[in-house]
DNA sequence: AAGTTCCCCTGTTAGC
DNA sequence: TGCTAACAGGGGAACT
């Protein structure tokens, strides 16, 4: 669930809280999470002061003094909690940073679909996972629209299938690749190979516009299956499309399908057929 | 190289 | 009421 906005919110409200403390311990309660040796993990970070805190696509990275950078994936539910108190309770929560304020950093996840990575400044961009994520629409402030109108057009999937993968735009997800759709009045089951030149400016044009909006009010929050004690944004008051019933610009029912098993809202009059 | 399928997880909900 | 199966979904791995 949670987009580049939200993980843009997360890292805002992270940075204030956590940039200039040192890790004095870590525990991990869910090995994996960790998409490496747990104990290089560990005295990797033990120790270490965190620089600052950036983004790239929906990646969190924690960069580290001794030129070594903690990634975060939060996939669907992960969650960060800053406080000053352990809770040994929540079983959810499966990584644990001791700050040298006293204060716990806490990771919960309920799917445990989260992940995190440890990568050297020198190999950041060039590893996975950040070396397959393309175009980040908030951080990047040129683009080179010839060479992703190549990357959508050389794909024959739907272009709902292909604005989800990360390699190309970063940072969307099936709530604002929805919304970037309708305002871009294409029919998210249109086939990539389909999209004209005009129409991919279109598609970018929206999704810096959204996703910046997005973030002004700090992230989407849409029910769950679980309550969150997360950052709540405000972002679910501007949704024009996804998970509503009315199409705001003609009042015609909208559709609700699926493409690549995603759930997707859009309009048939407004956005055109296939 | 692009596309397809399976898989990781667990809380919620529909169905019996 | 209690059980089970289906479902939700970002992205990586393996395979075609």
């Amino acid at each position: 669930m949670p987009e580049l906005a939200e993980v843009e919110t997360v890292r805002r409200t992270l940075e204030k809280e956590i940039v200039g403390l040192k890790i004095k311990d870590i525990d991990i309660r869910y090995e994996n999470m960790i998409d490496c040796d747990i104990n290089d993990f560990k005295s990797n970070i033990k120790g270490q002061n965190i620089i600052s805190l950036n983004r790239r696509g929906k990646v969190l990275i924690f960069n580290l003094s001794n030129n070594k950078n903690i990634l975060s994936h939060l996939r669907m539910e992960g969650k960060y909690f800053y406080e000053p108190n352990l809770n040994l309770d929540n079983k959810h929560v499966h990584v644990v940073f001791m700050l040298s304020n006293g204060y716990y950093l806490m990771y919960q996840d309920v799917r445990k679909f989260g992940r995190m990575w440890l990568r050297n400044n020198d190999e950041l961009y060039t590893t996975k996972p950040i070396i397959e994520i393309g175009f980040d629409p908030v951080l990047d402030k040129s683009y080179d629209v010839e060479k992703i109108y190549k990357e959508i057009h050389q794909r024959k999937i739907e272009i709902k299938a292909t604005l989800l993968d990360q390699s190309i735009i970063a940072g969307l997800g099936n709530i604002y690749v929805d919304e970037v759709l309708f305002y871009s009045k294409i029919n998210p089951h249109k086939p990539s190979n389909t999209i004209s030149i005009e129409e991919v400016e279109k598609i970018i044009k929206e999704t810096i516009r959204i996703l910046n909006l997005a973030i002004k009010y700090k992230g989407t929050t849409i029910k769950t299956f679980t309550s969150s004690h997360g950052v709540e944004g405000e972002y679910q008051k501007f949704l024009a499309v996804h998970t509503k019933t009315i199409c705001p610009c003609c009042n015609s029912k909208l559709i609700c399908d699926k493409i690549k098993g995603r759930t997707t809202y859009y309009c048939s009059m407004c956005q055109g057929e296939l």
